[in-house]
RNA sequence: CGGGCUGUGGCGCAGCUUGGUUAGCGCGCUUGACUGGGGGUCAAGAGGUCGGGAGUUCAAAUCUCCCCAGCCCGACCA
């Protein structure tokens, strides 16, 4: 099961881009496509992801796709952080542009040329906006979901009076939507904290990331939610008038989940037959297949089908039976649709169909009557148990070691805990020598550290995708 | 930009080191029969100027040279 191949991904994740099912084959250069099915999970998320963000008191906006370049340049960290990978606009409407744009790669710098403009008083603070967008950077490697030229996210960008409100507010997208997201939705836990200034965004102050384990023992990162400090504030004037008439520059976050977390879903719970989906996110949640129409069974799978969908649950009636059983199974198992329902002759003589369970595999006989609420249960139980599963896996590849040599060792396979005093920068260039990179900092107890330069700081270090 | 690899029916590959009948195999496809509770079985078929060019040779998928195309690994990263 997902053994690691150096960096290759597992032959089922091969095969079902071979097949189309999810994607166009490879990123190529160009342009991420999302086939239908994988963007049906993109749109669960979505749907997800929204209510949390906007439970977190940000409204949706959306801005131009291309940027002048010379905004990019008004923040030194930034766009020296970014050039290497922008897609510039030299020509347009049939001549050479005065001055090139750039494809959006964050949109950080569009949205505070407007946030300048809006924000006057204290009165105006915070402004919470959260955008759904796509966005392109010419990485040198692209990688199926995990980082393709273009994809698709949604990108916040908030303005606040205080440094303390914009700590609290990044930290509050990192728990309440990222977080509670990843594990509540995607049943995948993962371990939050501040980045190393070496792996901090570029223009940001500090940078608190969500890490995954894949189920290779890699990590991945899922998520990020950033303190700006004042840095574009300042480069972009954005400020307000305070209770006592003073002109001051806003402090600001921005945060961002992508198209990544499609990949991260399908690495972290897949198996050797292909997908393993949370109900949560399963844009099918039951398949229910018929194996012959022979006696009314087709009768009756319409009708398991029209109760299920009755109580809410999202499910297919699969009645091809043109088709072999074998294949249609294969299939289903291959989305990692998390339950089947197989209503065949032989059962229904004796008032039963068959429940399988995508998670564990496991099939078990139920009656007709009972098999509805069976479903809604094994939904639940399946949700449930991809999280344990994935979170024994990451605790139990996951080591204290007391030295860079011993966490590099760690990290063939899995992670490692490091007291952060051991590794320093010094340390840290040494394991991205090795391969291996400081995925986020903690405090011993695992809680979220106020900064990174707190004392007896634990460093989880690993390989990542 | 460095390092490595591959081009052979629709798809995936073997054959090449050591040149030799008619270039094989799996999947897919066509036809028929039997099947049908996990990608079925049996039988009969269709389908290839071996990436392109030049050369060596009695003889080239195989050896030599040139060209073309694609892929993988490293640096970058949501």
């Amino acid at each position: 099961m997902l053994t690691p191949r150096g960096q290759d991904f597992p032959k089922w994740y091969q095969d079902v881009v071979a097949k189309g099912e999810l994607a166009d084959n490879g990123p190529v250069r160009g342009t991420m496509v999302i086939r239908p099915y994988a963007f049906a999970l993109w749109e669960r998320m979505q749907a997800e992801l929204d209510r949390r963000i906007k439970q977190a008191g940000a409204q949706n906006a959306y801005f131009p796709l291309f940027i002048p370049e010379s905004y990019l340049r008004r923040e030194a960290d930034h766009v020296e952080g970014f050039s290497p990978e922008l897609a510039v606009v030299t020509h347009a409407g049939g001549k050479e542009l005065d001055e090139p744009v750039v494809v959006r790669p964050t949109s950080e710098t569009m949205v505070n040329s407007s946030f300048a403009k809006w924000i006057q008083s204290h009165r105006d603070l915070p402004l919470l906006i959260n955008q759904w967008a796509n966005v392109v950077r010419w990485e040198l490697r692209p990688r199926l979901f995990l980082r393709t030229t273009e994809f698709l996210w949604q990108e916040g960008h908030t303005a606040h009076a205080t440094r303390a409100d914009a700590t609290a507010y990044a930290e509050r997208i990192l728990r309440d939507v990222y977080e509670d997201f990843m594990v509540e939705v995607l049943a995948i836990p993962v371990l939050t904290g501040p980045k190393t200034a070496r792996e901090r965004f570029a223009g940001a102050i500090n940078t608190l990331t969500c890490e995954a384990m894949m189920g290779d023992g890699k990590a991945l990162q899922m998520g990020t939610s950033h303190e700006l400090g004042q840095n574009f504030a300042r480069a972009f004037d954005i400020t307000y008038s305070d209770e006592h008439g003073e002109r001051t520059h806003v402090w600001q976050t921005s945060w961002g989940v992508s198209t990544r977390l499609v990949g991260g879903l399908i690495m972290a719970h897949g198996d050797d037959a292909g997908l393993r989906l949370p109900p949560a996110v399963a844009p099918t949640q039951v398949v229910v297949l018929v194996v012959r129409d022979e006696a009314g069974v087709a009768e009756t799978a319409a009708s398991l089908g029209r109760e299920l969908a009755g109580t809410g649950v999202r499910v297919v009636v699969d009645d091809h039976i043109d088709v072999g059983f074998g294949r249609r199974s294969v299939d289903w198992e291959l989305k990692g649709v998390p339950v089947r329902l197989e209503v065949g002759p032989r059962d229904l003589a004796e008032g039963r169909v068959t429940l399988v369970r995508r998670v564990d595999g496991t099939k078990e006989p139920v009656t007709v009557a009972e098999a509805p609420g069976r479903v809604v249960a094994a939904l639940a139980e399946a949700q449930r148990s991809l999280l344990v599963e994935a979170r024994r896996r990451r605790e139990s590849s996951t080591i204290d070691v007391e030295t860079v040599e011993d966490a590099i060792e760690a990290a063939r396979s899995g992670w490692a805990r490091v007291p952060w005093a051991v590794v320093g920068d010094e340390g840290e260039n040494h394991l991205a020598g090795k391969g291996v990179t400081v995925r986020c900092l903690q405090r011993a107890d695992g809680g979220l550290p106020a900064s990174g330069d707190e004392a007896d700081l634990v460093a989880v270090v690993g390989r990542a995708y």
